[in-house]
DNA sequence: ATGAAAGCGCTAACAC
DNA sequence: GTGTTAGCGCTTTCAT
């Protein structure tokens, strides 16, 4: 276990020259002879020096480590922001420490107090589905912690958040079934806690009202975003009376259920019922039928959450919300045929 | 921006004693009196202390991080066996750096190079699929530096590495295959450097022969794992003047890919064509028609992986080869009508 | 039983 | 132009 890593000590003694000379050298200092600074960065190219984040954190009090905590590690949207993060961080000579809550409270809070134990610099956060009470964040708030979040934001007037443009999304996926000549459109939402439940419940309900359908209240189901109360929600929605002939799901572990669970029954899609989500590229294609879907700009979202962390950092704690436009990608699983 | 945390120091000045008493009764030393261990730790307890870790690392020469490079990070099977490294890292108080190769060598390097700057103390590594050439791996071994594999592994009488069995795994498709009636069995394979798809490979073969079928050339494939290139590997096999009847690929990706050709080829799964796949539970049972697919033990395959890397990191270099058990899960897609 | 001091690697204010 | 020193938070040896 021979030492890993050359200090400026190493090459101070190794030059014969003191260590804040070696320090100077390799900064450009003015003050430093031209002839010494050559020399100083020579041996320490060639001794692959570099220096040590530990005692740059311990002196500057900055890690440079961002915390992220996110519900799941396991879906792409998540992944793919956290990619969006990384590049930005990187370029700022930064790295993330990535946390997942597994949806729970409890592990959200316990993330939060690890993460800040490691002395991360601050936090990026989307919230846990069982994030009813934000004291926690608050908490952050009140110590003065950066703290930026996405997609399931809270509290947007003093943290800055990126979202999707949700409500627009919702209505444009009413829109676009009305315009395929489906009438009774069903949706299945998330725990009402989430933002993203509020807002793209919104969109669907001014979505109906724009193409002048009626709002029906037996139409709106209510999940907890994993597949199988995804798929019992279908089953209630299918056991109506009069059955929706189209439903959207509030993003794509749900919206696979819908489809699971319409299937299971022995219906066709997009012939007995419609079926759009919000889902990446890739899986809406490898689902069968090609599945309808607003795609989220993800890796642009996890830059632009990145974006605003530095500016919190950097500057005083303003908030600020940047909404991203979505997009509707049109399959085969919402075309109605005639 | 108050200071953050307490240190050893505020304690000390607060209770009038010197820090190197506080840091002593904070860790039990026996030479501490009864009373003032007591006084100390409450006043820690309330001011909610902890050790700064970077003036830890620097003195210890220890970072308890962990560099993880994965070929890409939006992969159920990666993201997995993350949590599962995480899990164990998490309980000897390590902390786990993820980092994307995105399945390019250069990158891989580039990783490499970042992590060690940020002193992690060893590196988890699944190399990408364009690591055809192990100097920069090599070189990690003799700087000594705690390496562990997983999965697409190398020069494993030097590094310990977690695999599954892949070679199993092939054996059990093949004779699956066969007792569903199908006879013409296909595989697509990955880039031949890596070490799952020579293992996947010989299991084929060996397979074949345990059934008796004859090795045909015609019916072994090769992609590049991605979606587009395993739909190219499959439209070939379609075009062979007698094609097959049952094909199964390297992964997750490919597999989707080999089905997504399939179907717009218009024939009919499991009819026409027999499927079966490497994949995650989740995702196959969201295809059309469910994947017939071996699923990995991901979550343990990433702590067994930690464990081998807590191993190395503690004792001396020696290298162990854990091969997990995979377990191949029947669906529709090889059930073949009779 | 407790305090003082050195040292982990680095920077910056202060000599000279 | 270069060296000395203090200090970031902590542990540990050596005094007392």
């Amino acid at each position: 276990m021979s030492k890993r890593h050359v200090s400026l000590k190493d090459l101070a003694r190794e030059l014969n020259v003191s260590i804040s000379t070696v320090s100077r050298a390799l900064k450009d200092h003015p003050d430093i002879s031209e002839e010494v600074r050559k020399k100083v960065k020579r041996l320490a190219a060639e001794r692959n020096y570099s220096p040590n984040p530990l005692a740059m954190g311990l002196l500057k009090q900055a890690t440079r480590m961002i915390g992220i905590i996110v519900p799941d590690l396991v879906t792409h949207f998540y992944s793919s922001i956290i990619s969006g993060i990384e590049s930005v961080a990187k370029e700022k000579g930064y790295f993330v420490v990535i946390a997942s809550s597994n949806e729970k409270l409890e592990k959200e809070k316990e993330s939060i107090a690890n993460l800040l134990q490691a002395r991360v610099e601050g936090l990026i956060i989307c919230m846990s589905r069982e994030t009813t009470n934000t004291e926690h964040l608050e908490q952050l708030l009140k110590a003065d912690i950066p703290l930026v979040m996405f997609d399931r934001v809270c509290l947007t007037n003093q943290i800055s958040a990126v979202i999707a443009d949700n409500a627009d999304a919702s209505q444009k996926i009413v829109a676009h079934f009305y315009s395929k000549g489906y009438r009774r459109i069903a949706y299945v939402s998330g725990p009402d806690n989430l933002s993203i439940s509020k807002e793209r419940m919104a969109g669907y309900l001014t979505g109906l009202e724009a193409c002048g359908l009626p709002i029906d209240a037996a139409l709106i189901e209510t999940c907890d975003l994993t597949f199988e109360s995804a798929q019992a929600a279908m089953n209630r929605l299918l056991q109506l009376p009069i059955p929706p002939d189209a439903v959207f799901g509030i993003n794509d572990t749900v919206a696979f259920g819908l489809m699971k669970a319409i299937k299971t029954a022995g219906l066709r899609i997009p012939h007995d019922m419609g079926v759009v989500g919000f889902t990446d590229e890739f899986h809406s294609t490898v689902v069968d039928p090609p599945l309808t879907s607003v795609t989220h700009p993800t890796f642009e979202m996890g830059q632009k959450t990145a974006e605003l962390f530095f500016k919190r950092l950097h500057s005083a704690a303003l908030s600020e919300t940047v909404i991203l436009e979505t997009k509707l990608v049109e399959r085969e699983s919402s075309e109605k045929p005639q």
